[in-house]
DNA sequence: CTGTTAGCGCGTTCAC
DNA sequence: GTGAACGCGCTAACAG
């Protein structure tokens, strides 16, 4: 490899006529270096381009400054700018992020956790894709966690989320003011809290002027486009067809678009169709799409903040309490809406 | 935090009843402990959820078993999958992943790599947002680096990028063959080596059929939505505007279809747009739209094991020969692309 | 203010 | 086969 010449702080030492600990002191800012001696160790630091090992000081301080960040699908929109939120956030207080794509599979989101326990993260954000499963036991006496999305049935957890469920009940309720009854709901796998959260959402919101909760059109996805797809299709071979369309996540929204523009039905002539998620796409699209956004961004920055706190108070030994972060959402009308066609 | 009672192999050791070397040597599989005392000792890993100091581990052998990822656009689906493919190959290669979004900012991209090398990453995976920058300086004497997409000028060094020059002169052609004469090209900004490839590659065709290169319709855009949108406006308020439209990213596509939509231009009939790198949305578009779709995943992929070969014979202390391998895309064809209209 | 020393958790010789 | 001692690079006490 061009020899892995790693100078160590011995040899900035060396080369500065100091000893070690003046240099590790510099590094640090410690303060307490004089402004003359100061100097000349920078001057080595630089002429040898030397950078403290990052996991001897780890194990030393008993901190890497490492985070670790699990999402279920970093395919999904949603989690890459979440990503994006959680970054910016860690590197401005000098974190790195480990992140782990656990591809909707428990296992490997397991493997993955223990990976990052492996590591030694300071603290962990979890976008789990099986609330059901007991992630609080599996941390305890591990890293910090926040919860992020998805939060774990029945536990008392920090967790960063949308209002999923109100978020669904303005949606349901806006589709209803335009006069649609027959409105279908496409959703994630019920395994997730989120999904149901939204569900509910949806239901209270029929329910509240006595639609028909149709279960036949309460139809559950995997949150992938061709699940959405899928869906689309048989929805639209049944006899009695709804007239708006309402995807529980961006994903299967571009199934269902799919499946209208294969079938030749227009949108929003005789359907009309709304999904949770923003994306890029969605207002150019022909029609373009109305939306629920969410403050995804802000997600992963709350996130890692509730994190860092935790991370604290679990180092200063104080004991804080599990915290639940619920973010609003905008509803973003766009052309893929309309009120319900006379027939 | 709920105590961070990590333990240590001496906690095992002591639990089990053997030394600390026997436990390492279980740990590591070095099958020279005796199959009823592994036993023993695994029980007791097993019942104190043991797992090993990563960070420990990696100051004794000088490996971290960690490669560093530095993209310039994580909002781009181009790097995330790319990123898939990283993940998957490192992860079974028992490495983890350090992701870094260097949002098109040389100094950001460079705060990064000091990141990483402060982390000891064993490798880097770069997609570099400035090639003229002198990366090569940077990495000397630290960690193997592959680059991805983005190579930097003049230097031999390892990396995996699509056949960029090739690509776009299929393109091109495939446009000419439909009969456009009139074609706008957006370029990502020119600093990006792929840029210029790419560019080039269209040059090259419209040159052999002894078309006109147009230096006005050969915009230079910064690989996001906005510029194609600007570009696009812009481009269609011309006296004589172009009837296909070629971006060379699919963001910028994004834009121009945006403009379009804005204008009222009807694709194809009008104007036939046709993007390099592919998305899920493309089919699905309205009209669907013709794309050069790079192995995006296999860049990745084929990049970790480039970066691990690379790494294997830094640690033999033997010399490779610097590797560039040139990956082919596949152009698919679509409804946003028609047979030039007679006007 | 500066230098010396001990030890974080682990892997690796070496004796046994 | 197994166990004791050393050191990877660094920080934090303490002594000067």
């Amino acid at each position: 490899m061009t020899k892995r010449n790693a100078y160590t702080m011995r040899d900035v030492a060396r080369l500065a006529g100091v000893s070690i600990s003046t240099v590790s002191a510099v590094v640090n800012n410690k303060g307490i270096v004089g402004p003359d001696l100061t100097a000349v160790v920078q001057k080595a630091i630089t002429a040898m381009n030397f950078s403290p090992h990052a996991g001897a000081r780890g194990l030393r301080i008993g901190k890497t400054n490492i985070l670790g960040l699990v999402v279920q699908d970093i395919t999904n929109p949603f989690f890459v700018e979440a990503l994006r939120g959680v970054e910016d956030e860690a590197i401005k207080h000098g974190y790195e992020v480990l992140v782990c794509n656990s591809n909707d599979q428990p296992d490997l989101e397991l493997r993955h956790l223990n990976a990052l326990y492996t590591q030694r993260v300071d603290g962990v954000l979890l976008a789990t894709c099986d609330s059901y499963a007991a992630r609080q036991a599996l941390v305890r006496d591990r890293a910090p966690i926040v919860f992020i999305d998805c939060v774990p049935m029945k536990a008392e957890v920090n967790c960063v989320v949308t209002d999923n469920y109100d978020s669904c009940y303005n949606a349901i309720r806006y589709l209803i003011g335009l006069g649609h009854e027959r409105i279908a709901v496409i959703s994630g796998r019920l395994v997730h809290s989120t999904s149901i959260a939204r569900v509910e959402g949806c239901r209270k919101a029929m329910q509240e002027v006595n639609l028909p909760v149709l279960e036949e059109s309460l139809r559950e996805g995997d949150s992938h486009i061709e699940s959405g797809y899928r869906i689309g299709l048989t929805l639209f071979q049944s006899p009695d067809p709804p007239t708006a369309i309402f995807t529980l996540n961006n994903r299967m929204a571009l199934g269902i678009l799919r499946a209208l523009r294969e079938l030749q039905i227009p949108c929003p002539e005789r359907v009309s169709v709304m999904s949770f998620d923003d994306a890029d796409w969605a207002e150019v699209f022909n029609p373009s799409l109305t939306t629920i956004k969410q403050p995804t961004y802000e997600i992963g920055k709350a996130a890692v903040e509730l994190l860092l706190q935790s991370i604290q108070s679990a180092s200063d030994e104080t004991t804080l309490e599990p915290r639940q972060i619920l973010l609003k959402s905008t509803l973003c009308a766009r052309d893929s809406t309309a009120p319900v066609a006379k027939s």
